[in-house]
DNA sequence: ATTTTGATTGAACAATCATTCAATGAATGC
DNA sequence: GCATTCATTGAATGATTGTTCAATCAAAAT
């Protein structure tokens, strides 16, 4: 391989191997020993691409962060025409087999545990959030000027439409037997076709697992 | 101090040192030192009280889980008369001071990082979360039939209300300048008063915060 | 072909930390 | 009071692990 290529190829290799120790050990767990074997690399060698284990784990979060930006941002764009298409294709995105693996929400969640912690972690998660929520504000802006309802705050519906899709994904983690992707799909649907049944189509099947 | 008192004396003191810690210095730097230091014990006694490191922490998100349980159901049965009322008490309970302070959502988000890999954690959040989503999920049935609202699932809007919350919490982690409890609360009732418009009052407020 | 540059290895090091345990001291039972 | 029980201490131990670095190997330059 050529030696200017090698750089990138490493930092991403060891990145994902990164991604996959977090997925199967955990955070608390990570060592570096693992991370390498995972990249099928020698110990020695995070070091040598990353100045310390804070600063893999930064990468990595940043990784992430960019990976789902890019994808989020380029579902909204390819949506439409309709200005409700692109909010369905928002919440589509995040429960899509893509991102919302088993996989990707535990390490997300993993991240999210530490950012507290972490400055860098911390302005890389808010800006991810700062960002989405922008976007979906300024949908529900043109939503409800659409539908003429102007009392409506669509800074707050971004909210909560953002949180939702959070806490969905916790609850993929703690009860995948009772939430998985189509479930969360649905219960983002049923909010917003209750919030603006003229703009979200009703969900079939929606009553349907209305069994517990 | 008489002897059999001592021991759950203890237990407590040394759960809510352990929580004080995960607070200030995270889940992966809390060690049994610092845990001693801020029961004001000495190293040792963590191991005496608890079978491990590991013990002590599960013992910690088991004492969270009961306390939280104990405040939601108490929130729960004190409202009335309407069943709106009750689901506004979830909400008000939820984002209230006792519970929705940066320390302790601090501390839940550190557990719910580490629930993946940590089956006692998992099966402690599995049972909130459940109990929880019960009861909510009842409440919605009856708002729902004293509305004629027969094409809504109760279940899907009880895990909507529910992961919202839990995101929220989040928002507040990540962003407090731009989530605090009193905003959460407000796009808590957005969705509410957006569902079900003649169960759960309008907020006054909710147009004054779309400057964003 | 030879030299130079830089990627890669893996053993060694130093620090951290959970856990153990012998010693201590205070409360309880007699 | 005396003996006994048991909570508590804190130093010692052993295991783990992030980081360093001298040695090795391969690619690039001359």
């Amino acid at each position: 391989m050529a030696r200017d290529a090698i750089k990138e190829t490493r930092r991403v290799q060891l990145i994902e191997a990164t991604i996959d120790v977090i997925a199967r050990a955990g955070f608390s767990d990570l060592t570096l020993a693992q991370v390498a074997e995972a990249a099928r690399l020698s110990t020695g060698i995070v070091n040598f691409y990353f100045k310390s284990k804070d600063a893999l784990l930064a990468a990595t979060l940043e990784h992430m962060v960019g990976e789902y930006g890019r994808y989020w941002r380029a579902n909204v764009a390819a949506a439409g025409p309709r200005v409700a298409d692109k909010l369905i294709a928002m919440l589509e995105g995040d429960f899509g087999r893509l991102v919302a693996n088993r996989k990707t929400v535990t390490v997300w969640y993993a991240f999210w545990g530490e950012t507290r912690w972490r400055p860098d972690f911390m302005t890389l998660c808010q800006g991810l959030n700062s960002a989405f929520q922008a976007v979906a504000t300024d949908l529900f802006r043109q939503v409800i000027a659409e539908t003429n309802a102007a009392e409506r705050d669509p800074a707050l519906l971004a909210k909560g439409f953002s949180a939702m899709s959070d806490g969905l994904w916790l609850d993929m983690l703690i009860n995948p037997k009772e939430t998985d992707r189509e479930t969360a799909r649905r219960v983002m649907r049923a909010f917003l076709h209750g919030l603006f049944p003229s703009q979200f189509a009703a969900d079939a099947s929606e009553a349907s697992s209305s069994a517990a």
